[in-house]
DNA sequence: TGGCATTTTGCAATCGATTGCAAAACAAAA
DNA sequence: TTTTGTTTTGCAATCGATTGCAAAATGCCA
């Protein structure tokens, strides 16, 4: 019953006594083949469950239909890959990418070839590069900028090439903002500051503190990765040596946030009424985790739309711009003081 | 500075003086050609940048050392992408292909093209398939079934195709056998049973019940899809109306156990003292909830090397048997009701 | 039916790398 | 120097689909 042999077009062509041209531009949908032979040839093509081998047009085409995704992971930190933030936009890229009838190569950093910034775009394995999280450091970034590879990234859009993400600074405004206005004095910023994103988060941060000068702040900025794990340890940390003096916390993300709460939990200190805390990303988690979590929302379906489109753009030529995309502040529970 | 057009093996061929037969033999390491004449020709590439043309080489070879992973969404839910334990699995995938010089083929029945079963294969874009779960039905498995194609699966293990899984009949057994020791008399299950996995683990939670007849227990299986927001939403309507009577709870995956405390909580209701439960997957923000949840760990790294050694085993021609891992009960404090 | 315009179709080259087979180059032995 | 044996190298076919150009088929009108 089932054909163990793939078809090619010459088959088809032999059954249906027509040239390989012909079944080619009838399959293709080309209008120089009329729609009588059309029919036929599309009829025999189904019957024998014929599929154009992709090798065979790539090659021909000088084109593969096909994105490669890669994910920036920083060395040390082997648990950001499971970031449910970098996930949630990785599946929107995936469906835009569908959606156009681009197929979609995804790895990281730990698991792509070395050379991953050339991998896939020279062994034409994929016609395009979309690059997320920039890390902490831009130089495996630079060995693609000024060439012609066609690549886009997620993450700061203060780069010299194109790039789409979130209004990281306002972000970052609008939640420490937000908690002054809870009336907390003691704000702490909790994340990455050299690390591109988090650093405008933490400009944002800074400028609301400046703000509002008369009252008492605390600006520390603390070094955590992006994991719950490390925001559990650095805020048990500070409270086992006494040191935790915060009545507002600002998170780099909502992980690291809900690392911060149950540390703090776990030391019988209030959230929101001992501590207000407000983390980033809004990932699908913050508003089943209790307290429910004030946050900044960042889009991810329309950045991944908004990533392949540009790519897409790109590809065909076009010239493309760098786009920031507006974020949201979401109040919930964790910052609810006044009631 | 850059080279606008990427070279060829007749490029090389041509700079280097020898013919292109010699130029891929040296570059492939061929033991047909002397050291001195590798020695040349790859420094000449390496000047040049040149990097072997994936298309080209793929149909001359009729493989492309690409394997292609589709996740199954069951078509109303659209939050199951975001699950993590499958995200932590595909991560796990990705580096095990990555370090077998395989590249993966991300999409999901949502993003990908309607023929997916075939699409991958028979366009040759990749030469095998990994299918993550098996959702509610078998039907678009049973396409492949009985056809030589090579795939293989993440699930239940009591299929009629090569599957990996955990051993979710035991997990279930050892969950709810806890919540008995526990003290547990009301224990409810949560999670859709006829789906294949689920099913396994409710029929584990089904004997340990058994086992115990001495016990008035009850055994409600509600039927609630992967989320966080579907636990809560079940939970919070049996609490609602009055109709919430557990004293212990086996949800069928973490995120639902996540959504179903948040509603007991908000209710006023105490994890663990009033209310014990256990989740399923210990992904990793088990131990960062608050109380920290007490799971059945699924081991995704090993599932992951597992799935995709039975691949390439079976690209290879070899038989493949299915395999079922082991699972293992995590107790925390979402159950600490002795003390 | 013949002649011309318009559609359809087919030939053959092309994309870039691999490999069986045969020829060339080299080394060693006679 | 010739012969035999061993390495290296090159020729040419192959993988399957696409497409410019030329040839064939068809339609239309007189």
């Amino acid at each position: 019953m089932k054909k163990k042999k793939l078809m090619t077009l010459s088959d088809i062509s032999k059954i249906s006594g027509v040239s390989e041209s012909t079944v080619s531009r009838a399959l293709s949908g080309s209008k120089l083949v009329s729609d009588k032979t059309r029919a036929k040839i599309q009829a025999i093509a189904d019957e024998h469950n014929f599929t154009i081998n992709a090798a065979a047009r790539n090659l021909r085409l000088q084109k593969t239909k096909t994105v490669a995704v890669i994910i920036l992971i920083s060395s040390g930190n082997d648990q950001s890959v499971s970031d449910p933030f970098m996930l949630s936009l990785v599946g929107s890229i995936a469906e835009a990418l569908g959606s156009k009838g681009y197929d979609m190569l995804l790895s990281t950093t730990r698991s792509a070839p070395q050379d991953w910034q050339r991998h896939y775009f020279d062994t034409r394995k994929a016609d395009g590069l979309i690059i997320i999280g920039q890390g902490e450091d831009d130089a495996p970034l630079n060995v693609l900028v000024d060439s012609t590879y066609p690549f886009v990234t997620w993450g700061s859009t203060a780069k010299s090439y194109t790039g789409v993400g979130s209004d990281n600074r306002k972000g970052g405004y609008l939640a420490t903002r937000h908690l002054i206005d809870q009336g907390c004095r003691r704000i702490g910023f909790f994340g990455k500051a050299h690390h591109a994103e988090i650093h405008e988060r933490w400009q944002g941060y800074k400028q609301a503190l400046e703000e509002n000068e008369a009252a008492a702040m605390i600006d520390t900025t603390l070094d955590v990765p992006f994991t719950a794990q490390a925001g559990y340890k650095v805020a048990k940390q500070l409270i086992n040596d006494n040191s935790f003096t915060y009545d507002g916390i600002v998170a780099a993300s909502d992980m690291i946030a809900i690392g911060i709460i149950k540390a703090l939990k776990e030391s019988a200190i209030n959230v929101p009424k001992d501590v207000a805390v407000v983390g980033f990303d809004d990932i699908s988690l913050a508003s089943m985790y209790h307290p429910s979590l004030t946050t900044v929302r960042q889009d991810t379906v329309h950045g991944g739309e908004m990533l392949v489109s540009k790519l897409l753009a790109k590809l065909n030529g076009e010239e493309v711009q760098s786009e920031t995309l507006p974020t949201q502040l979401v109040i919930r529970q964790s910052t609810q003081r006044s009631k």
